[in-house]
DNA sequence: AGGTTGACATA
DNA sequence: GTATGTCAACCTT
């Protein structure tokens, strides 16, 4: 080691216990190993590994070692016999973890060090001192204050979880002495842990008191006559000896002749195959993922590694069963216990067998609490809030909900926080509630209540803890809030989201109607809060009372939801859809949200005028055919003048007994040389386009940003699509050139590009990757026209020359065979009779009997199960597959046809999505992913980033099914990059 | 004031 | 034939 070389000393002990307190206990095997301190573990050391310059240490190391202890028997028990003696016995899920650490320690390639006789931490001591006196640097990864002495000019301590580096200062701050003074300052306070026992009812302020007047341990014992205070010079003389044979238990031994010199430290990139092997032993999957592709491994072809758990929670004992991964907590434990059950000991013998067992037993115990409102507490000063932030800490789980002034959290400004450490503790934050409306000065505040900034800094320690999960309701919504006021809430489960991925097609996943559901609580409608019509208010003037009572009923029910479902994604198998396709989406698309996108005003105003001018005109030339004046908007009025009074030959009546003026009716009438019906349908796009497009997106530019900013909704289609609303911007015009326009409007800032990516039917080659058709196979692979070939196959006619409308039939064939097609819908979408539209589909099931195949199954598989499936297992359910009513059965019957290819396609580009960053990232790109439209990405970039963005996008989004899914077809992406939306798409 | 209908924009 | 969201008109409360 030499002057600039920088050593990493990982308290591998210290750190199984904190992790294992500090981790929900999610993470166990298939078979029940518990597992979440040895994941945490592995997270925090690859973390190191990868990437300690993004981390508060902000040095990359060049020397590694993680220290265990050996025993619990060291030389300090013949110092002092109580020595750590009431130290009870470790829980019984984390005893077969202390070996599997060791595993983890040498799959990384790193040392992996103990000695008989000495704790981990007199191992630190001796190493810290070699390094320092080598001229080396020395960062202690622990946060135990048993270390802080070891704390100086080059050795200074990192928390992992916190993310915080601990030197000097820090040290100074937490105990008010300085390092070289902790192991007095430990000598007088004691430690009730180890047994250590120092000088009774001296705590650290008032150790770090004396030490600052005496100077040190030696000179205040000595001293000790001089103390005013009766009592305390008292116990400080009497426990003289106490504190200093303290002051030996709590030295660390620096000299200690250990058996691996520093050289043997240096840091090895680790073996990709051997590290793949533990982590895919472990079944962390992300975690495997992740040193997959930074290692450049292929996990399909390594195995995983036999791991013997071993059975002494030292490790020294015999091993179990070894070969297999054994079970050695007696009972399973949920596998995402709630509060009750968080570090909460060894498991009941008791508990449920199977992972759907508790997710019952668990919906029965929380279904049969009571709900009582009057337990909630309204949080008033700092001080209580101090204390349930401590309490949520503590308990690692909290309900976290925010209240404002606007459904829009691009505009809200907070009002309140609500909190819930468990089902029916609840509390209140009100911030910013006000006594009226009519003060415009910004006063009329109302007392009593926290000011923003304190609450934001209480709450952020909280709510950015990668210790404490946050549960939330909607928590795109919550997210974004916090995001914009500085907060960054992670790590976080969302209820709604949960529900969601169990029972899409089930109902409705907003919270009130789950409550009903799941607890038959019936929760205070919003509307009653803020009331409606002309007494609508804003959240900011509901009585804190009534918001309180509110509020905190929005939290309680979401941890009580949490309980109740997040067991029945392990019961039901679903983890993985949440966890991959669901959640990760919730930030990105929230920064989605809050990036927005620029628009050009005045080129929408100038179309706005434009549209309406003609839409006039032709209004006059309506009138005058119809010899009056109607509204023209007006299907009623419409069908009315056309077909009662002028007579024109009406088609079809809608269900409501009105005359049906669709476009496409007016169209053919128009084509039989009728004038009016021309002019309506043209007067229709107009003023369709200007009042959805011109002149409304206008109204939705943000004042601040300037941009446009959708909201995304994650939970609304049954098939995983996402949707956008305020304003819609997936249902931006194309198809016309008048429609065109609109979409020149949508710009990339001065100096920017805008980046369209978009597959290339890629519910096509879903389907023929799912019902695996060996001609679309073929043609997707060689990269032919997919609808001529469809032509060719069904029709006879050559590719080459074929005329266009029979390759216009054969593509509405293919887009009917992904709606679950019917001879009826056909019909009508070819305006040809239904007998040909039936032999049509004859035709196309004899030249594919494997779509007949695949349609056929779906269909049973929605009437067995009640649900069918998208390629990565995301269900999407159908409870009226076997209603009575014909017409509904064969609705549910075709959109079951439809689910697995739309929902497929869906969750392709939602992994691409949840990639994206990280891959542009890595790239060291500055494009900014802004829009999704189902099958298309549209990104900002600056100019010159553009050639080299591009294929990066291609390749994320091509290789988005992979590696979950291995597709028989390949995913083609065109990406183009244009100074506006319709140039680039 | 709020909900429903028919029409139409997108994938 | 699948999946959405928004608008204007119209009807109910």
């Amino acid at each position: 080691m030499k002057n600039g070389d920088h050593l990493f000393l990982v308290d591998g002990s210290g750190y199984i216990f904190r992790a294992y307190h500090a981790l929900p206990p999610l993470n166990r095997k298939s078979d029940g190993l518990p597992v979440s301190a040895v994941l945490g573990f592995c997270n925090m050391v690859w973390k190191l590994l990868q990437d300690a310059r993004n981390t508060a240490v902000g040095v990359v190391p060049t020397h590694f070692a993680v220290i265990f202890d050996y025993s619990s028997k060291t030389f300090r028990n013949e110092l002092y016999a109580e020595y750590k003696a009431n130290r009870s016995a470790p829980p019984e899920d984390l005893i077969p973890q202390f070996g599997l650490i060791r595993e983890a320690t040498r799959a990384f390639d790193l040392p992996c060090l103990e000695m008989e006789g000495y704790e981990a931490d007199d191992l630190i001591a001796t190493y810290a001192r070699l390094a320092r006196e080598a001229g080396g640097d020395v960062t202690i990864i622990s946060s135990d204050k048993d270390l802080m002495q070891l704390v100086g000019p080059n050795v200074s301590m990192y928390d992992p979880m916190k993310d915080r580096q601990i030197g000097i200062a820090e040290v100074i701050e937490k105990w008010g002495v300085p390092p070289e003074k902790m192991i007095d300052l430990q000598a007088l306070t004691g430690d009730s842990i180890d047994n250590v026992p120092g000088v009774p009812g001296i705590g650290p302020k008032t150790a770090a008191q004396l030490l600052e007047t005496f100077g040190d341990l030696d000179t205040l014992l000595a001293r000790a006559g001089e103390i005013k205070q009766d009592k305390r010079r008292e116990t400080i003389i009497s426990n003289a000896e106490n504190a200093r044979i303290s002051r030996e238990l709590v030295r660390l031994k620096d000299d200690v002749t250990v058996a691996d010199p520093l050289g043997d430290l240096v840091l090895q990139s680790p073996d990709g195959q051997k590290l793949i092997a533990f982590l895919k032993a472990m079944e962390f999957s992300t975690l495997t993922r992740r040193v997959a592709e930074a290692t450049g491994t292929d996990i399909a072809a390594i195995e995983s590694a036999k791991i013997a758990v071993e059975s002494g929670a030292e490790a020294h004992g015999p091993d179990v069963g070894a070969g297999q991964p054994q079970v050695r907590a007696a009972a399973p434990q949920p596998g995402n216990a709630g509060p009750a059950t968080t570090g909460a000991g060894p498991a009941v013998t008791d508990t449920p067998q199977t992972p759907a067992m508790l997710a019952t037993a668990r919906a029965q115990a929380v279904v049969g609490a009571t709900i009582e409102r009057t337990g909630y507490a309204c949080i008033r000063d700092l001080a209580t809030l101090e204390q349930w932030v401590a309490e949520a800490r503590a308990t690692g789980i909290v309900a976290f909900r925010t209240e404002t002034t606007s459904l829009d959290p691009m505009r809200a400004e907070p009002v309140g926080f609500a909190l819930a450490v468990g089902p029916g503790r609840a509390a209140y934050i009100p911030v910013g509630h006000r006594a009226s409306a009519a003060d415009l000065l910004g006063g009329g505040r109302t007392d009593n209540q926290i000011a923003l900034n304190d609450a934001l800094s209480a709450l952020k320690p909280l709510l950015a803890d990668r210790s404490v999960l946050k549960i939330g309701h909607n928590l795109k919504y919550d997210w974004l809030m916090m995001h914009r006021l500085g907060i960054d809430v992670a790590p976080f489960d969302d209820t709604m989201l949960i529900s969601y991925v169990l029972g899409a097609g089930t109902g409705s996943h907003d919270i009130t109607a789950l409550a009903e559901r799941w607890l038959g609580h019936e929760m205070i409608p919003f509307k009653e809060v803020i009331g409606s019509g002309k007494n609508l208010i804003t959240f900011d003037l509901v009585d804190i009372e009534r918001a309180t009572t509110y509020a905190t009923e929005g939290a309680d029910i979401a941890i009580r939801l949490w309980q109740i479902l997040k067991p029945r994604l392990t019961a039901d198998g679903l983890v993985s859809v949440y966890e991959r396709l669901e959640r990760p989406l919730v930030p990105v698309l929230a920064r989605m949200e809050e990036r927005g996108i620029s628009v050009d005003r005045q080129m929408l105003s100038r179309l706005s005028g434009e549209f309406a001018q003609r839409a006039g005109a032709l209004e006059e030339d309506v009138y005058t055919a119809a010899g009056e004046r109607f509204t023209i908007g007006s299907p009623k009025q419409l069908g009315d003048i056309m077909f009662g009074k002028m007579g024109l030959p009406g088609g079809s009546k809608t269900k409501s007994g009105q005359w049906s003026t669709t476009a496409q009716l007016l169209e053919e009438l128009a084509a039989e040389g009728y004038e009016l019906p021309r002019r309506i349908v043209d007067w229709r796009q107009l003023t369709k386009l200007k009042s959805t497009y011109t002149d409304a997106l206008p109204e939705y530019i943000h004042p601040e940003t300037k941009r446009l900013h959708t909201s995304y909704a994650l939970a609304s289609t049954p098939t995983g699509r996402i949707s956008s609303s305020e304003p819609n911007l997936q249902n931006i015009p194309i198809r016309t050139s008048e429609g065109r326009r609109i979409r020149t409007a949508f710009i990339a800032d001065k100096g920017n590009k805008l980046v369209s990516a978009d597959y290339s039917q890629i519910e096509l080659r879903v389907l023929a990757h799912i019902a695996d058709i060996p001609q679309l196979r073929q043609a997707f692979a060689d990269g032919v026209d997919i609808h001529a070939m469809t032509a060719s196959e069904m029709f006879g006619v050559p590719v080459a020359g074929m005329p266009s409308d029979v390759r216009r039939r054969a593509k509405a064939i293919n887009f009917g065979i992904v709606y679950g097609i019917s001879a009826f819908g056909l019909a009508n979408q070819l305006s040809i009779p239904r007998e040909e539209a039936g032999a049509y589909i004859k035709k196309y099931f004899e030249r594919f009997p494997g779509i007949k195949d695949y349609m056929d199954s779906s269909k049973q598989m929605a009437r067995d199960k009640g649900y069918v499936e998208t390629i990565f297992g995301r269900r999407i359910h159908y409870p009226e597959i076997r209603s009575s009513n014909p017409s509904v059965r064969a609705f549910n019957e075709r959109a079951s046809i439809n689910a697995p290819i739309q929902g497929s396609a869906a969750d392709i580009i939602r992994r691409a999505m949840v990639r994206m960053e990280d891959a542009l990232r890595e790239a060291r790109l500055s494009a900014r992913m802004l829009l999704q439209v189902h099958d298309e990405l549209i990104f900002e970039t600056s100019e010159e980033e553009v050639e080299a963005t591009l294929p990066v996008v291609k390749k994320v989004m091509e290789n988005a099914a992979m590696p979950a899914v291995s597709m028989v077809v390949p995913l083609h992406v065109d990406a183009r990059a244009a100074d506006n939306w319709d140039e680039a798409h």
